[in-house]
RNA sequence: GCGCUUGUAGCUCAACGGAUAGAGCAUCUGACUACGGAUCAGAAGGUUGGGGGUUCGAGUCCCUCCAAGCGCACCA
């Protein structure tokens, strides 16, 4: 039995008591709360529900657990239940159906763990969106690991995800890029607001070989051009090249400039007009955003005639909500997070309903350090640590495990000195060995003529094959938090955990007899128990786009 | 000055408002002639930044103070 099975037990229950008059007639929550309790004596689940529900009952917590608790008892699944401190009921499961799990999981497979608490959402969620100005960097390293694995956890509640990346090939950055590659190009120094390093050199290069005229016997302006345009597009393979290599692929790539071409903007900005959220002052174009919540109103269009950068996302925000998509979420650094407001009250503008038409996730900036000490970069002089960089330093998986462990509002630490010696400190191996070993048993218990032809669950009764038992019953329940919260490094805790508990029994209970022993019932049941094991971390590392290798 | 995020073990970080605040790394002590020792068992390590409040119950919610990062444009 599954505590998602239990929750549904003990809320019948509720029904039924509610039907035979022992409780008296009130609204029930769509879900009882069954979670493992951490005190591994309180028995295998506890349910909070006496306390969460008392008051509306209008009973002390205590007395609605007595007059519950009996009832849960009476479950054929179950064997034993008690009352505790507030009012905690604790519930311990007969052997043979904590046991059934493990074949339940089995036979899930890839499947296990899934949910549908978003089925039938069209979801976008846009990400990374570095500027097409140079290679990602940190930051946008992080993005690309938190937002793909968000990705697949969304999926794996049953919605459809779209991953979009939003290419900024318009505007003032982009001019700056061009500048820099002329300059770069003609043997100046990079300007003042400009970029530098080596792959600055390296693309003005790339550009000139592949013009088929002397570009630097153009005027300036045109000679600029011809790097923008070419220089955009080839920092743009190489971002999408990067992010591949990264694991990382997107559905959409979307240019801002054709937002801009297609006269989007402007129908953007009439129906805006339309609906009377817009102004005209000084010669600008003002989107009168105070109404919907932001410190100020907002220039749309500049006195110059110049979209201003939020044009561009009126447009954008727009055209996603024309394509379907019922909810949009967009992840920013927290150098954006003064964006947020003005996003918000754009959506409410439009008619939309602001944090579930448009959601913005907001994450803390990446420290690097080297040797405990912070390392200044600076995109002018090129001393950026990129994607690259870092998975040449640990590979791909320790790096987006690392990246993905971790809350994204929370600020996060890289010393790329401990980085580059030992790589060992990665939690990411301590599950993947799991998941290896998993494997490996498999194959030598099959040598060993251990299968799949017995299964007696009730016979899993060492203390660590019923806390595995447990640990394995909650993905399901984990995998729906995480994308309720858009956390997907809960997912990361919780392969850790699982890892923990599967190398423990391991430690403790033989899957494959000793040499002179028989093949007995115990041994293909915990083959079933190992396999169930291995399913769990393969899905789970699946989520945060972690390989789950066979051998290391 | 205003706003957003954060403050938890030596370090990096967890903990739907739930029971004795947990992992990994680092440190120390142990464990294979038994399915993979990248493992396991154990030790040590904490006034959850300080102070108030809300309630059956607070690391979590509210107020306040302190500290850190980031942001407050007709820049993008």
């Amino acid at each position: 039995m599954t505590p998602a099975e239990l929750a549904v037990a003990i809320r019948r229950i509720l029904v039924q008591m509610q039907a035979d008059g022992s409780l008296s007639a009130a609204e029930l929550p769509a879900e009882i709360v069954v979670e493992r309790p951490k005190n591994r004596e309180h028995g295998d689940w506890a349910t909070n529900a006496a306390m969460q529900l008392s008051g509306t009952f209008n009973l002390t917590p205590r007395a609605f657990a007595e007059l519950l608790a009996p009832r849960i008892e009476a479950l054929d699944e179950v064997s034993k239940v008690d009352i505790a401190g507030p009012g905690f009921i604790n519930i311990t499961l007969n052997l043979a159906s904590a046991g059934m799990l493990a074949r339940t999981i089995v036979e899930a497979g890839s499947a296990y763990g899934k949910g549908e608490a978003l089925l039938g959402l069209k979801m976008n969620l846009e990400f990374v969106s570095a500027n097409p100005t140079g290679p990602i960097h940190m930051g946008g390293t992080r993005w690309a690991a938190v937002g793909d694995s968000l990705a697949r956890v969304l999926a794996f509640q049953g919605a459809e995800v779209t991953r979009e990346y939003y290419f900024n090939d318009h505007g003032e950055q982009i001019d700056r890029f061009a500048r820099s590659l002329l300059a770069r190009a003609k043997g100046l120094p990079a300007p003042e607001d400009g970029y530098g390093g080596e792959y600055i050199e390296q693309i003005a290069n790339a550009v000139m070989a592949s013009a088929t005229k002397d570009i630097l016997a153009l005027e300036d302006e045109a000679a600029q051009e011809a790097f923008r345009a070419a220089g955009v597009e080839l920092m743009f393979q190489e971002i999408r090249e990067s992010l591949h290599e990264f694991g990382v692929d997107f559905d959409v790539y979307f240019h801002e400039n054709s937002l801009h071409e297609s006269k989007a903007v402007e129908r953007a900005i009439s129906r805006l007009r339309e609906l009377g959220h817009v102004f005209d002052e000084d010669g600008a174009i003002w989107l009168r955003s105070t109404e919907f919540g932001d410190d100020r109103d907002r220039v749309i269009v500049k006195s110059d005639g110049k979209p201003a950068y939020i044009a561009g996302d009126l447009a954008y925000y727009l055209d996603k909500r024309e394509r379907g998509f019922d909810r949009c979420l967009i992840m920013l650094g927290a150098d954006h997070h003064g964006y947020v407001q003005r996003m918000m009250a754009m959506c409410a503008a439009f008619g939309d309903e602001p944090g579930v038409n448009l959601e913005i996730l907001i994450g803390q900036m990446v420290n690097l350090l080297r040797d405990g000490e912070p390392v200044r970069m600076s995109k002018r002089a090129g001393t950026v640590v990129t994607m690259e960089d870092l998975v040449e330093a640990v590979g791909v998986d320790a790096a987006r495990y690392a990246l993905a462990r971790s809350s994204s509002n929370s600020q996060l630490d890289i010393d790329l000195s401990q980085l580059s010696k030992k790589t060992n400190d990665n939690p990411v191996f301590y599950v993947q060995y799991a998941h290896a070993r998993t494997q490996q048993v498999a194959v030598n218990a099959k040598s060993m003529k251990v299968d799949h032809s017995m299964f007696d669950p009730a016979l899993l009764n060492h203390p660590t094959e019923t806390d595995l038992l447990a640990k394995l019953g909650e993905l399901p329940r984990l995998a729906q938090q995480s994308a309720e919260f858009r956390e997907p490094h809960r997912i990361a805790r919780y392969i850790e955990e699982v890892a923990g508990s599967y190398h423990r029994w391991y430690d403790n209970c033989r899957v494959i007899p000793l040499a002179d022993k028989p093949v007995e019932a115990i041994h293909s049941t915990r083959l079933w128990l190992n396999d169930a094991a291995g399913v769990v971390l393969r899905n789970g590392l699946g989520l945060l786009g972690v390989s789950a290798p066979e051998r290391m």
